[in-house]
DNA sequence: GGCCCTGGCAGAACCGTTTCTCCATGCTGC
DNA sequence: GCAGCATGGAGAAACGGTTCTGCCAGGGCC
């Protein structure tokens, strides 16, 4: 260890720390840069570059430091980092809120799956996730320093979203969507999902399928009905549907029963929501229908309940897990790549950060579904297709 | 509108502006509160007032610089506010993690419902939430300026929780902690909980009531647990019970199996988590055993399927919703109440902070449960109806 | 021997607020 | 006519890091 710059250092750093504080005898303070620095007998700068990894240092410095950091008990502030580097580490998460109660998002098995998925595939590369409501324009998202953000399901022209372009931050979007700025997008491909769906019911022997959808304008409704109503023209078949608000947990069984008291009762019933296997089950048995022989029933759930079912149901998984992870590593090298941490990056100053040069739409992902069959919609095995089998990718 | 006044500051606030970015032409940047400044011709110290509300200033002078703030798009840096005062707005949500998958925290509804009510609280008062795991330490913890923390659950000697406490960050715990220097804490009354199922079930005339439980270490199940044993000790009944990895949802029906095969096989059971209605009653099934003629059930469960399942089955709801309410509540609460915010408050400087005065044991809050009586554990007193029929509005 | 290069580090600017301090002005009461 | 006070607002010091710049010493090279 050398003795000579190891004084004349600790000289230096005594009077820097000293000329620092020259008022109160502040024990008990959380230790800060300055005190490692004094204590170790260096500069600051040398204890930023030793904590960190940078600069030019001998490793016989680099250990000497942080074994100091580590006996005082030093914890970077992060307050101060994030105001220095403008990175903060925190992406957001968007959740919709319904009426009065303001959350919804663990309302529906795949929103707690997809959130789970984001938090942990954010902390594996080292952000935490902050969750936010999509309302609440700038009470909130103006208090929280964002390096990104994850929307659900945004609106046409979403204000947040606009906003959030405006600021300079990145936004990955899990929904196709309609007309914002985002970065990047994610999605299931619904169409391929709903028509492999029908025709399943229909390989299976069902003659008018119908569908229990939703009221509200989200992508996955919206794309999921159009999708329906394509098939329907497409077969020949007159679309049988009725929409009820989805975060109404009771309106789904209202119109479970609504469905099957129609006149045209369909002979096979796909349902959007999680709940609706439950709801057209129960429905079911109240008319004295049985399921897969009066009535095949595929639901969209990610739920397994419906394994142990009587009869198990068919569901639609969305694999939410993958759509999460995706969709943060998505907005993670968003974030990494653009950086422009450094200064002005003046070559990019008047393009639309963060997209792809030439700024034609947003780079999108559409991820496959899993359909697992199970007893609800298997009936007549040979008795073959009524429409002709399709492959995933048209649309 | 005074011309006079507003030229001079104009001049001033012209050269404070200038006097700052002497080098590059910087468009594109986001407006800060020098830009308001200069824009509305006062000092940066009047924007903050005007914006903050303090300050003593006419509400002409106030409107004005909010009108050009908002012109301007101007949003305070959440990073520079937090360095400053010290306050983020941010608090923690520890979750659990198990072995390899690094969250389990919306596995059972417990904790999606109990994160979702504590979001939702801590948006109510203005505070975001930060999902981060229990275990990392100083990875992703050190990061983030925390406010205040919610531990789930802390251990014995909680190394997360001491390190808060030292940190000076205030922590509330959901569950009551073993020896953590938390400032409060939130819990049911798991005591109270078990022995009312107990008795609920010897007056439906169980002999010889089971118990399917957990291997971890957490209050709840070591609670439960231990007032079951208690119980069996007061009554004299031999205690019967099966334990197994919760955190597993193949164990769960394998240990449920386990009970039912035993020799001295239980004719009631209570299962401790959320799956093992549904195991039981699968098991149940298995060894011929009808619900609840043969064996009654009960389990611990915020799902509604079990008002749908064939029999319903009894269930306990800890509400989650009211814990984590009231456990974010409580949190900020003691920060707010605290607010060590203006410089050094010598008079608690040698106590230790967020503790009542006297430190006694940290305040806690036990909470009551709500037992569902459904079919599952009713037999013998009228013998009426095994599942009564149900509306279809009836979830 | 001058020069450049490189390693090792100190100094200081800077990030964008909040807030403490203090000054100028006009008015009141005596 | 002046002390005293309220009002309105400017100035500058923090907050606690990161990082750019630059100094100094030593060694290789011509």
């Amino acid at each position: 260890m050398p003795d000579a710059p190891y004084d004349r250092c600790a000289m230096t750093a005594a009077a820097n720390q000293s000329g620092r504080r020259a008022t109160a005898s502040r024990r008990l303070e959380r230790a800060g840069i300055r005190d490692v620095a004094a204590a170790a007998g260096v500069s600051i700068t040398t204890v930023s570059d030793a904590l960190n990894g940078k600069g030019r240092l001998p490793d016989e410095t680099r250990s000497r430091v942080r074994e100091v950091a580590e006996r005082l008990g030093y914890r970077p502030s992060a307050a101060a980092r994030t105001l220095r580097t403008g990175r903060s580490g925190l992406i957001g998460l968007t959740v919709t809120t319904y009426g009065e109660e303001p959350f919804t998002f663990t309302e529906f098995a795949y929103f707690a799956e997809m959130a789970r998925a984001a938090t942990s595939a954010a902390l594996g590369r080292g952000y935490a996730l902050v969750v936010l409501p999509a309302s609440s324009r700038h009470d909130v998202w103006s208090n929280v320093a964002l390096d990104g953000t994850v929307v659900i399901d945004p609106a046409d022209q979403d204000p947040l979203v606009s906003e959030l372009y405006r600021s300079g931050v990145p936004v990955v979007s899990d929904g196709k969507p309609g007309n914002c700025p985002v970065t990047a997008w994610v999605d299931n491909d619904h169409e391929a999902a709903v028509l492999e769906i029908l025709d399943h019911l229909s390989e299976a022997g069902a003659r008018r399928i119908g569908l229990l959808t939703g009221t509200s304008t989200d992508t996955y409704t919206r794309l999921s009905t159009e999708a329906y109503l394509a098939w329907c023209a497409h077969v020949g078949q007159e679309p049988v549907y009725e929409a009820y608000p989805a975060h109404d947990p009771a309106a789904g069984a209202v119109a479970a029963d609504r469905l099957l008291a129609r006149p045209d009762r369909p002979d096979a019933v796909y349902g959007l929501f999680d709940p609706n296997g439950t709801d057209l089950l129960a429905a079911a048995r109240r008319y004295g229908l049985r399921v897969p022989d009066d009535l095949l029933l595929v639901c969209c759930s990610e739920s397994d309940v419906y394994a142990g079912t009587e009869p198990p149901i068919t569901t639609l998984s969305l694999k939410p897990r993958r759509i999460g992870t995706t969709v943060v590593n998505l907005l993670i090298d968003a974030i990494e790549g653009v950086d422009s941490g450094t200064g002005v990056d003046v070559s990019r100053l008047f393009q639309p950060r963060y997209r792809t040069a030439g700024s034609g739409p947003p780079p999108g992902t559409l991820m496959p579904t899993e359909l697992i069959v199970r007893a609800s919609s298997q009936r007549r095995s040979p008795r073959t297709t009524i429409s002709a089998p399709r492959t995933p990718g048209e649309v």
